[in-house]
DNA sequence: TAGAGATTAGTTTTT
DNA sequence: CTAATCTCTA
């Protein structure tokens, strides 16, 4: 993309004078406009560190870093050269994590204070909530989330709330920021919510952050919550000029608590705002435009918008149906074989979209039983893998000792003879000393309480712990890590408690997680306590090799905002997925509708879309239909391919009348 | 306390 | 039909 910048995105570039929205279409050069923005500014005379641009994903972070670093390098002038520092380009959740860890003390937390993500909240919301249910425990966390994000306070939540389980989720909230602080510990909400209350009571911080950035854009703009709206606008005050960048039509996370209302309060809050659109779609052929442009014409309107695009028409959009999940993933990958042979097309060039994580598994096993070469983007975090967590809750413990969730995990991995018997006497130790864990193994009564093997465990864990604590701030995490991995023998543990190939995998991820923080502390210049506070927020380890490699992309539609594919295949266009059930049943398909648009959307040549007549639910095949959004593409510029043959029918009636034969058998056991 | 087998629930997106 | 959790025995 050299063209040059056309009249719109110029004029978005240019504009310094107030503040301004930017609404751009998808494929419109959005990220093109933020770079040379901030190339304009710093030309202007800012520098760079007295920009701020906000992200939501760290994907686009990274990429609007690498990008803007190119681009002042070229304006040369030794703006990105010399170790000047560069523009500060993070996520929300980065920048939050930056105040608190700026504001500890402020806030009544210490330096080393913890970040749980959610795997870590649900034990504690379930006790709260007093349930061993995890789907309960889950739906509680889930609303004291929303809580947070709405800046709703636990006395408000209480007070509003309507239902039994709302109520019980009430009383939770109110205790949890105690339980936190506690464990000095903080949520991804509140890296938003406690720079937020922080300036709300503290006029002089937030000067301070104020006149830190000369210009602050935002990029995603709708989907932005209502906590980070209020974030934002406390950055920039009266007086900083802003470039907030949005896509009304793309907001597709309404579930986390984003809301549209702040893409509509926007020019009521700020009056002098300037708006621009970019509707000239670089990215897509007219036919897909054109569908894109029909789906999302049965949703309101906010700001209307119309994209168009030079491109040409392109092929037509292909709809295609598959008897089951196995046969979608056998037709598509076959196409997509087939397709790539007969254009000379690499395999980067096509990607596989779908609605949930668990769609990936059919693709994964039709595309490595044919070799085809893979990546999958999104999916689940690396912070779901039990290698991981213990090796972070190992870090945790040492940069707070406070943590306890973090202590029980260490403490307790690899085996080391330590269980319930003895935390529950560590437990009773800290209750009555009012200290954690970690502090009980200290206390006097320890000795008396635990008997000898358990103690000289738990003393050389603590002893390890405090050692490895000392040395954090001085030494190279690398150094420290690879101590850390050797000295609690986890590797032999590894081998010695699972078969070979996971032990060897699980070993490998290990070395792989503790090589990228090794790295990522000299390159950042950070020691291990602080590389702990960021390994939270991240949710892969930024991979060169998988980025460039020449490999079919699987993504979520989530995860695929942003991104653009010559061939695009959307699977599991149907009724349930997408839209997806739990939506229709709240009201919500005009999200729904907008993922559909952003599937569409990331297609530049073709656009193939499929579904299942059946699809396996619970070991049993349902009948499914084809998305309604199907028939809101633009018709006439949709080839719908022959139905499946007639053996597959039959195969199907016979696998079900076994599925329906075995779960009749089940019944009668019970 | 630790590992092997039984059991039972699973239906969405992510910082 | 999985996959993760739970229970039971050594």
């Amino acid at each position: 993309m050299s063209f040059p910048l056309n009249p719109s995105q110029r004029e978005a570039v240019r504009h310094v004078g107030s503040p301004l929205l930017v609404l751009a279409g998808a494929g419109s050069g959005k990220t093109r406009v933020i770079t040379a923005k901030i190339a304009h500014l710093v030309e202007k005379g800012a520098s760079p560190a007295s920009i701020a641009a906000i992200t939501f994903t760290n994907k686009a972070a990274k990429e609007m870093a690498e990008r803007s670093r190119d681009l002042l390098a070229k304006q040369g002038a030794g703006a990105g050269a010399g170790g000047a520092r560069g523009p500060a380009i993070s996520t929300f959740h980065a920048l939050g994590l930056a105040i608190v860890r700026a504001e500890a003390a402020e806030l009544g937390l210490r330096a080393g204070f913890s970040v749980l993500d959610p795997g870590d909240l649900e034990p504690i919301v379930a006790e709260l909530v007093a349930t061993a249910d995890r789907a309960r425990a889950r739906a509680a966390q889930w609303q004291v989330s929303r809580w947070k994000n709405a800046l709703v306070s636990p006395a408000a939540a209480l007070a509003a709330a309507a239902s039994a389980d709302e109520l019980a989720a009430a009383r939770a909230y109110a205790q949890y920021a105690d339980t936190l602080a506690a464990y000095q510990a903080v949520d991804f909400d509140d890296l938003i919510a406690l720079p937020v209350a922080l300036f709300e009571r503290d006029a002089e911080a937030r000067a301070r952050w104020q006149r830190r950035y000369s210009h602050v854009l935002v990029d995603e703009y709708q989907d932005t919550n209502p906590a980070q709206y209020r974030l934002f606008r406390h950055l920039v005050g009266e007086a900083t000029p802003f470039t907030v960048v949005g896509d009304d039509d793309q907001a597709i996370y309404g579930w986390r608590g984003a809301t549209l209302d702040n893409l509509a309060q926007l020019p009521r809050d700020y009056p002098d705002l300037k708006v621009i659109k970019l509707e000239q779609n670089y990215r897509s052929t007219v036919r897909i435009l054109r569908s894109a442009n029909a789906v999302i014409a049965k949703n309101p309107k906010l700001y209307e918008k119309k994209l168009w695009s030079e491109l040409g028409l392109g092929d037509t959009l292909r709809v295609a149906p598959a008897a089951d999940e196995e046969g979608e993933a056998e037709m598509v990958v076959g196409r997509l074989c087939a397709h790539r042979f007969e254009k000379r097309t690499r395999h980067a060039d096509y990607a596989i979209l779908y609605r949930g994580n668990h769609q990936a598994r059919a693709f994964e096993t039709v595309l490595r039983a044919r070799g085809v070469p893979y990546e999958i983007s999104g999916g689940q975090s690396m912070f779901d893998r039990t290698e991981i967590r213990d090796i972070v809750a190992y870090l945790r413990v040492i940069a707070n000792e406070d943590d306890d969730p973090a202590f029980v995990r260490a403490a307790t991995t690899p085996r080391r003879g330590v269980g319930a018997a003895t935390l529950a006497r560590l437990s009773e130790i800290g209750a009555a000393r009012k200290t954690s864990l970690f502090g009980a193994a200290f206390e006097p009564e320890f000795a008396a309480a635990v008997p000898q093997r358990q103690r000289e465990a738990i003393d050389e864990f603590c002893a390890l712990v405090n050692r490895l604590r000392h040395r954090a701030p001085k030494e190279p995490a690398a150094r420290l890590l690879n101590e850390l991995v050797a000295a609690i023998g986890y590797e032999d543990w590894l081998v010695a408690t699972l078969d070979k190939r996971d032990a060897a995998e699980r070993a490998r991820s290990v070395a792989d997680f503790v090589g990228w923080l090794g790295r990522k502390g000299e390159t950042d210049g950070r020691n291990l306590l602080e590389l702990t506070q960021m390994v939270a927020l991240v949710t892969r380890l930024d991979d060169r090799d998988a980025e460039t490699a020449d490999a079919v992309r699987l993504s979520t539609l989530h995860a695929a905002k942003g991104l653009e594919f010559p061939h695009v295949f959307m699977v599991g266009v149907e009724e349930g997925i997408l839209p997806h059930r739990e939506a229709v049943d709240a009201g919500n398909v005009d999200e729904e509708r907008r993922l559909m648009y952003v599937g569409i959307t990331r297609a530049q040549e073709s656009l193939q879309l499929s579904y299942c007549r059946t699809r396996k639910r619970a070991g049993e095949k349902v009948d499914v239909a084809p998305s309604r959004f199907i028939g809101e593409l633009a018709q006439e510029d949709v080839r719908y391919a022959d139905a499946p043959l007639a053996p597959d029918d039959a195969a199907r009636e016979k696998a079900s009348g076994a599925a329906r034969l075995k779960s009749l058998k089940a019944s009668l056991a019970r």
